[in-house]
DNA sequence: TTTTGAGTTGTTCGA
DNA sequence: GTCGAACAACTCAAA
């Protein structure tokens, strides 16, 4: 009633975190102020464009953010430019008081964030912002001596130890929407989905972007799968992982909630499938970590003796590996995996990395380009560290001479070849004996499951024992060039 | 300050 | 088929 136009008035900014429950900055708000939830269209991040999937579930996810706060009383308003011009006009507008978002990590973002916090202070608006991406403050988790962690396991030591779990913050019952309230440029007029051609279809197949989707797909998975996913999730041929990582990068779910929902499901039993996937949420965390106290990570070698390595030009090479059509199925299915869903399993890139970087001896910025323009849940943080981790070039990075063998890996993790079938349909009759060695099979096998080698699916690339050789050699030169 | 133990995810070879 | 050792040396983190 009356009180409505006595509060105050917020502008909350969306930006990384498209949810409405856990999201410290819209509980900041939410009972004591009318508010404005506004979204600045960003094309790019740390200077590089979002990829075409990302737009995509980018698209999807402001549309259920939307349809949430809308629902809420306070619908959602998109505005594309400058954010410091977008902000202090709409706060002119509303004549808001105060200001507040959630923090993001990346390099760019920390710097533009600070310098638009003081602008806007100065301004003379209340500015406030939260945490809500991680859960830990990346410039205040230290070593003993001060530095920060540069290895995972103590790193995870400490903080898996001293996390405080936070109760994560429910969702507003209702919002007051601010008055007069601004008007929102429409999200169709964005263009984020693909059209000409619209190449979405197994994309939009695989995945539901949103919050709702994003805690239904936990529940789904704590119910029916976590007991399994201490083993499972290596296996590419198993549905056994969680696919919450686009959720995780959009912010629609975070880390604390999915620790909270963990815990109710902890038994003094054992909690295998529980701890394994706190880790892994786990090497998220140490990856902004490295991301935060090293903000080259994403362009340079972490080891400088890496500079001299002899990467070769082979765009063939590349290209074969970005299509898919290495003639190592393991890798191919991987790939193509990645084109057609966004979306690759964990186990699966590192084997397409190593392949990337020590078979073909390209650099892995090549490989880290590829990901971040095709992933579903691109990290900046996830994808270079991770790079850089199986090139050996990292922080805490395995040992030069460690080259996955593509064969092996597939004979191992995908035994009956349910996977290579899957996304490599023209090797789908090859009998499970052949299925990872194709090359090898006879030829009246390849005939009966009609595969012409170099016609239907390649050759390999390269043979494999002479690309260990090859890039044991090409590690080798430049530990005596150091 | 010095010392010590440890370090995600592998492969190959030879017994 | 299975198993342990070798593949290197270095940096990190904590005692």
């Amino acid at each position: 009633m009356a009180d409505a136009t006595t509060k105050p008035t917020a502008i909350i900014w969306f930006r990384d975190d498209l949810r409405i429950s856990d999201n410290a900055a819209l509980a900041s708000v939410a009972n004591d102020f009318t508010v404005v939830p506004v979204y600045i269209r960003q094309d790019h991040i740390a200077n590089r464009s979002i990829g075409g999937a990302k737009k995509w579930w980018l698209h999807r996810s402001l549309e259920a953010l939307a349809d949430d706060l809308a629902k809420l009383g306070a619908p959602l308003v998109l505005a594309s430019g400058d954010p410091y011009v977008i902000l202090a006009n709409l706060a002119q507008l509303t004549s808001a008081s105060r200001i507040v978002w959630n923090r993001r990590y990346h390099p760019e973002a920390i710097r533009h964030d600070t310098e638009l916090k003081s602008h806007l202070s100065g301004d003379g608006f209340e500015v406030e912002t939260f945490p809500g991406f991680l859960l830990h403050e990346p410039t205040k988790l230290k070593t003993g001596t001060g530095n920060f962690y540069k290895v995972f396991s103590p790193f995870w030591r400490s903080l898996d130890s001293t996390i405080e779990l936070q109760k994560p913050i429910p969702a507003p019952q209702s919002l007051r929407p601010a008055s007069p309230y601004p008007a929102s440029e429409q999200l169709s007029d964005w263009k984020l989905l693909p059209t000409n051609p619209d190449w979405s279809g197994g994309i939009g197949a695989n995945w539901h972007p949103g919050e709702k989707a994003a805690h239904a797909k936990l529940a789904d998975f704590v119910e029916t799968r976590l007991e399994n996913y201490g083993e499972g999730r290596d296996r590419p041929d198993r549905d056994d992982t969680t696919r919450l990582s686009p959720h995780l990068a959009f912010g629609e779910i975070t880390p604390a909630q999915i620790f909270a929902k963990l815990d109710e499901g902890r038994t003094s039993a054992g909690n295998l499938g529980l701890d394994a996937l706190r880790r892994q949420v786990g090497w998220r965390e140490f990856a902004w970590h490295l991301l935060v106290n090293q903000p080259l990570l994403p362009t340079s070698n972490h080891k400088i003796q890496f500079d001299d390595f002899p990467w070769s030009d082979n765009t063939e090479g590349l290209l074969a590996w970005q299509q898919g059509l290495t003639g190592y199925p393991i890798v191919d299915a991987g790939m193509r995996q990645l084109r057609q869903t966004g979306w690759m399993h964990n186990r699966v890139r590192m084997i397409t990395a190593s392949f990337l970087t020590k078979h073909l001896l390209i650099d892995w910025r090549e490989g880290e380009a590829w990901f971040w323009d095709n992933l579903v849940d691109a990290d900046l943080a996830s994808n270079a560290a991770s790079w850089q981790w199986v090139a050996g070039t990292g922080f805490d990075a395995a040992p030069y001479f460690r080259i996955f063998n593509p064969i092996l890996q597939g004979q191992k993790f995908d035994p009956e070849g349910t996977y290579v079938r899957a996304f490599v349909p023209e090797l789908a009759s090859l009998p499970s004996k052949h299925i990872h060695t194709p090359w090898e099979a006879p030829a009246a096998i390849l005939a009966r499951a009609s595969i012409q080698l170099g016609q239907d699916y390649p050759h390999p690339v390269i043979d494999h024992a002479e690309a260990r050789q090859r890039a044991l050699s090409a590690y080798a030169s430049i530990k005596d060039a150091a």
